[in-house]
Parts: C-alpha cells; structure tokens; sequence
DNA sequence: GATGAATGAGACTTCATTCAT
DNA sequence: GATGAATGAAGTCTCATTCAT
C-alpha cells in the first residue's frame, strides 16, 4: 500500500521541522509510525532521498496556496491583503499536510537546510520567487495602467520591496516569536496602499 | 599565545558558515588549522562552547558595525543610505573577522543555527533588532517634528517595516543569488524618501 | 537469534571479572565474540546497561545457588556446610554462566564496582544479604528451640557472625591465594558446631 | 619544597578513595591543590608512581595502627577487643592522613583496585595479614598455655577466624551501610570470649 | 619548580546503510 | 513488504604524557 511511504514522509517532515536533518534519525521516524528502520528504504533509496521528497511536497503546499486566490480583477487591496496575509497561508500548508509547525522559524529553517544541502532546493524556491515577483508584476503594471497606482513607481521594484517585507517580517518575527503576525499583516497593507495608490 | 584560540574560532566559524555546526568536525577545525582534535579542547570544553564563541564574535562586530556611523543630525536620506547598504555591513565585518561568506545566505544560515540550537543566540538577536528599532524610531521621530517625515506616519511601524525589507532583502537575494545588492539598496532608498517624506 | 545477545553478556562478564568496567571497552567484546563494535548497540543503549545485565545474571545465579539446597529439617550441621562451602557455590555460578573467575577475589572486585557505580546494585546486594541473614536466623532459632543450639546465643547475631566470616574468609583468600578453602571450610564447620552446639 | 609532593598524594589519594583510580585525572588532583598538571610529573612519572604512592603511605599507617597498641602481657579481652575496635583503627588512619573516607566501603574499594592492577599491592597486604595472624597465634599459644583458651581450638585457626570475621564485618558493612559497627565490635568481643575461653 | 600548549591514542556512541530471511 | 541483525565510518570527548619555556 501507498499508506506506509505516504505515513513515512509525513512524520520525517514533521520531525525534520521539529527538529533539523541530522538530529532526525530514520529510526526515529521508523518508530514514530510503528515500523522498522530497514522499512525505509523499500520507498526510498537513502536519507537523502526521504528528505527531497518532503521538500517536493510542502512546495507542491506552497506553489498552491500562495497567490491561488488572486485573480486578474483582484483590487490592489486584494493583492496586498493576500500577500500579507502570512499566517492564513503558512495554517493552510500545516494544515492540508497535517502537519504543526508551532513557530515559523522552524519552516523557514527548513528551507534553509535544503537549500543548503541540495542545489535543486534553492533551484526549486527560485522559481517559486521569480514566479510571485513576474505574477505581481503583472497585476501591478496592469493596476497602474488603470490609474490605481502612481505612474511613478516600477512595479517591478514595487513588487520585489513587497516580498521582501513579507519575507523579512516573517524571518523577524520568526528571530523574537513575540509580533503578532495579524496585526502587523493589517498595518503592513494599510501603510502600503498609502504609499502605493494616487 | 592566544593565537592558536583565535585560529580555532576563526577557521571554526568559516567552516560553520561554509557548512553546518553538524558537518563540522572538530577534526577539520584542528587540522585546518595544523594541530591536532584534542588541542581544541585545551581552550573550549566542547564543540557547543566553541560555536558559542564564534557567535559572540559575530555578535560583537554586528554590534558594532549596525548603526555606528549614524548620529542625531544624519539626514533621513543619510539613515536610509546607512540601512540599506547592505553590502558595506556584511563586508565590514567579513572583513574584520578575516572570513569569506561567498553568499549572505550562508551568514543567515548560521544565526538561525544558532538560534535553534542554544536559546542564548536568539535573546542575543531579538537585543540586536530591538535596539535597532528603538535607534530607528528615535531618530525617525525627531525628523517627523522637524517636519521632514509626514505626520501621518506611525515611526514605530516604519522602523520596522524597513528592518523588515532590509532583512528580506538579503534573505531573498540569498536565495537568489543574481540580485544586485548594490543597486537593489538604492532603488529601495529612493522609493522609501519618496514614501516617507512630505 | 537471541545468541548474539548471550554471547555479548558473557563475553561481557567475563572480561568485566577478568579486569575491570573501565578497562573493558566495548570494542574488545565485541572483537572477542567476532561482531563489530556498533552490533553491541543493538542489544544494549549503553556500555552501562549491557555491565547492568551481567549483575542481574550474576545476582540471579548467586540467588539460585545460595541457599536452594537448605530445608526445615536441615541439620546443624548440614546448615553449616552449606554455608561453609564456598567453592561449591561460586564454581557452581561459574560452570552454569560458562564462566571462569580465576580467583573469587575477581568476583568481590565486580561486586564492588557495581555497588560503587550503580546504587541499584548496592540495593540488590543488601537484599541478598539481610535474606540469608533471616533466613539463617529462622534455621538457628528453630534449632535453639528443639534444644540443638546453646539458649545463651543470640541467633541475629550468630547469623551475622556466620556471614561476615564466610565473606571475610573469601576475602582474605582472595587476598592470599594461597589457602586451601575447602579445608579451611571444613575446620570452621567444626569450630563453629563445637562453639555453638550445647 | 617537600610540600608540594606530600600535598598532590593526599590529594590524589582522598580522590582516589572517593572516586576510583580510572575517573581521577591528574588534572583533577593539580587543580585541587592549585598546581597544573604539568607540575605533577616533577615528583611522580606516571600516574601508576603516584597511585603507589599513596598505596605506600596507607599502608605505613595501617601497619603502624593495626597492633600497635599489643603486647605479650594483654589479657584476651584486650586482645579481642583491639581486633573487633574497627573504627577506632580505621579513624585512626583517616586522621593522622587528614583524609575522610566517608563509607569504609571505599577504603576496602581502594585497597581492592591498587590489588587488581599491582602485585606489589597483593604482595603488601598479603604480609600485613600473615603478620597480624603471626602476631595473634603467638598471643593465643601464649595464653593457651596459661590456661585463658581451650586446650581443644587451634590457635592458629582461631586466628584466621576472627581475622575473616573482621573483615567479613567490615566488608558487610560496607555493602549496607546500615550496620553500627561499634555495637557489633562490641557483641563480637564477647561472644569471641565465650566460645574461646575455658 | 612549574606552566601551558599540544599530542595521540582510545573510549563511547550514533547512524545510514546493507542484506538475509 | 518488512524485519532485524550487523557493519563501518565518523564524531565528540578524555586524558596521560611530553616538552619548550
């Protein structure tokens, strides 16, 4: 059955997210679903291997839940509000894989180890990146077209500025675990609309 | 001597930042330097001591390079050069410390390393972005009574909604790799006065 | 198969009787029984807990063998013999463990070292004791009774003389190596009657 | 100065006598007296010189206090009660070295590791015990013939008996550490008498 | 007489990996 | 499909010992 596999990357990717690659043993994460050691390696050839995938699956999470709502008749205000609406995304994601990670700090340093160990990892958030920072682009420029935002501002500084914020206040928040994302997501549309619109 | 203590760290935290605390082994450490694994051990009483070390010397030049060169009187587009020349810091202390991260990246790899193995490192960042952001609200506050800053802005948020693009910033460009810091900075410091000042 | 972990035990115990807890390194076991270092981990957490099986093994043994052969209507003298000989009990522990202690002083010394290593050994030895002590004191006072034992003797104490002559005599043979205990069982047999029968 | 010597082997062996040959480090003994290791090797050349060492002076003492206080014209009671005076004998000991073995437990460990890893040591107390029953068998003959003993016993005998008993005591009482060896050394004497006397 | 740096051997332990069953 | 035994490499750490100063 395709239980077994499915149940061992579930729990490495929970452990790997509690803990980090190394201190996760696959004994460990045998024992954490009833199985032995040696069981591993019928669904995966090495550590490595187990690790890849469960970087393959949360982006799968990611890619899908981070601009799926959007639409090209969203209003600027939707825009923003999506983009910073951090923790709506980052509970979608645990939740559909069943899955806590109890501070954002730990996904990020996730995907800190993988992009450290494995090029195809950094690869694989480059697009995901460039794939925000060109779907952005577009829906700004055409956003400015339509008189919303000043004719002054490059959208394409504009949106790379906007990820960086969201990206930084996640890893701040992320360093001090005492912001509360809500809010400061709120704040964060407000005082950009301000800057942003005619 | 102390010389040979100041070898150990220094080429211990160029391997943490060219690795991981995990991959590095004391073995390395020692025979990068020319002595032997035990040596290391008559000047720290363990690998975790040693890594410590090494933070505190980040630390201290993080310290010192922040926002030193900023005074009561610098011009708002002074402080903003100073926040976002990213570059210049990172290179201070590279510098400074006689070590090469090849990508910022790998210089936030190793504080978040740090932070999720010894909780001493991350009360050693939340003081570094506390003070930074109080520094910033001072001085963001005074430019707003001489009326350079617009009224309606609230200073604390713009402290940290601009810690927040200079930190992702870096963190996305280490993702990246092909981003411009240089130019990037700059661009971000003209939209930000554009925003900001009356 | 369950054989490796009794060859790993006795390889284990015997080598621990042969030196000493700190000279034995796991490596040498496991070369003694032709597994490799790391197989030893299979069946044990810990240097620590694989030396705790062999007390519980040992302890067990002595449990069996000490007193198994006494009953109500032993004799005095027959109770005596039983205590007095010593070589037949330890050589009795050590044929059924496949055992060989050179010297019974190799035996005290293990002893030793688990009661100063691990409390619970101290436990186990003290229960051993106070259960022959009892033990003994019930057979001497049911003798005083039917008028075998001189009323005068207090049979507490007489256990305890008893004992603590048996194990000082083991001791100090172990110090000597150089007294027939066999003999000397058999005098201290009929000194003991003479001193204690009416 | 002498003093240094005389300093680092009452150090070394009250630290012997606490812990155990293998997990004192001459690191530990120079920091105690608040020399460094180095120093140590100006008056011993290995750790086994200095562990003789206190082997030697421990021996001084027992020797010096085990039946010093004997001679030809004591009358049986004297003689017993100086046997079975234990802590008197051993206090004794403790004092004129100004170390403190908590539980004599630990001195029998010690005089057990020094016998386990130097001959010398066995050869040493071999002499000390066949001097003590030398010396006792002179004393009871002597009596013997003045009537105080049993024509019947065998002095010599006799004196291995209550010198097991001695040490078997000890030795049990070291295991428990419930015994109050003063009360005991007390019931020994007289029920030694009682069995021995005519 | 003593320090302090450094060595080098050896210990326990962990773990990914293999493979017969 | 899965187990369980076993390997082997590597890692951290300890420590007696040496030696230049």
């Amino acid at each position: 059955m395709k239980e077994t596999k499915e149940k061992i990357v579930l729990k490495a990717l929970q452990y790997f997210i509690d803990h980090d690659y190394q201190s996760v043993s696959l004994n460990s994460i045998a024992k954490g679903i009833g199985i032995t050691k040696g069981g591993i390696y019928h669904y995966f050839n090495s550590k490595d291997e187990l690790f890849m995938e469960c970087m393959f699956i949360v982006f799968k999470k990611v890619q899908e839940s981070s601009m799926g709502s959007l639409s090209e008749d969203s209003s600027l205000r939707e825009v923003l509000t999506a983009l910073f609406s951090f923790e709506d995304i980052l509970e979608m994601i645990a939740e559909s894989l069943n899955i806590n990670f109890q501070n954002y700090f730990n996904f990020y340093y996730l995907m800190f180890e993988g992009i450290k160990k494995f090029p195809e990892v950094r690869e694989m958030i480059i697009n995901i990146y460039s794939g925000m920072q060109r779907g952005l682009t577009v829906l700004f420029t055409d956003l400015q077209t339509k008189g919303v935002i000043r004719k002054k501002i490059d959208c394409n500084i504009l949106s790379f500025e906007l990820i960086a914020m969201v990206e930084g206040t996640l890893l701040v928040s992320g360093f001090t675990t005492e912001i509360d994302l809500g809010l400061v997501g709120k704040d964060l549309v407000e005082s950009s609309l301000e800057r942003i619109c005619v």
